[in-house]
DNA sequence: GCCAACGTTGGC
DNA sequence: GCCAACGTTGGC
C-alpha cells in the first residue's frame, strides 16, 4: 500500500465538489505531464492520497481520498474538444492515464501549506520543495501519518 | 500580479 | 543532441 498527494486548483474541482460527486468518486483526468502520469500507473486500489488545494490562499491539504480504480486511458486525451485534448494522442496510442478516487475524508480545518513547513517531521516531502510542481506525487507512510495527526489535532 | 522553477518545443 | 524561447504552474 502506498501513499500519494494529488493536487486540485478548486477553481477547477474543490473538495466540495468533490463531496458532491456521486459516490464520492470521480476520475482523476487531465494528468499531462509524465512523471506525474508514471506515478498515476503505480497506483493501486487502496492507496491512500491526500487531496490538496493549489492556487488557493493559503493552498491546504483539505482531505483524504482514496484509488478505487487503478489506471486506464484518459479519453480527454483525444477529444478534440477537451481542455485536455493531445493531437498526438488516440484510442490505439492513449499516453495519458487516470485513476478513479474515492472521498474519504474532508478535514475540519485546511492544513495550510506553512505549517507543514514548520513540521521537521515532513522535511523533504515533495510538496514542500522549492520550485515543486508534480501534480501526483508519492508521500511516505509517515509523512501521510503526520499530516493526519495535524488534521485531529486542529479540532 | 509577479516571477522562479520547470517542462516542452523547435531551429540549428 | 544542444539550448534558447516559450508556456505553464503555483507560492508568494
Amino acid at each position: 500500500m502506498k501513499y500519494w498527494l494529488f493536487k486540485s486548483d478548486p477553481d477547477s474541482f474543490s473538495i466540495r465538489d468533490f463531496e458532491k460527486a456521486p459516490k464520492k468518486t470521480t476520475c482523476w483526468d487531465g494528468v499531462r505531464n509524465y512523471q506525474a502520469r508514471n506515478y498515476l500507473r503505480e497506483a493501486k486500489v487502496g492507496d491512500s492520497v491526500l487531496f490538496y488545494h493549489s492556487q488557493e490562499k493559503p493552498p491546504s491539504v483539505t482531505g483524504v481520498c482514496e484509488v478505487v480504480k487503478e489506471a486506464y486511458p484518459d479519453p480527454a486525451a483525444w477529444s478534440p474538444k477537451s481542455k485536455y485534448f493531445d493531437p498526438k494522442a488516440s484510442p490505439e496510442n492513449p499516453i495519458w492515464a487516470m485513476v478513479d478516487v474515492r472521498l474519504v475524508r474532508t478535514f475540519a480545518q485546511p492544513i495550510p501549506i506553512d505549517l507543514l513547513r514548520t513540521q521537521p517531521e515532513l522535511e523533504g516531502m515533495e510538496l514542500l520543495r522549492k520550485g515543486s510542481r508534480l501534480s501526483v506525487q508519492p508521500v511516505t507512510s509517515e509523512q501521510f501519518a503526520h499530516v493526519l495527526k495535524l488534521a485531529d489535532a486542529q479540532k
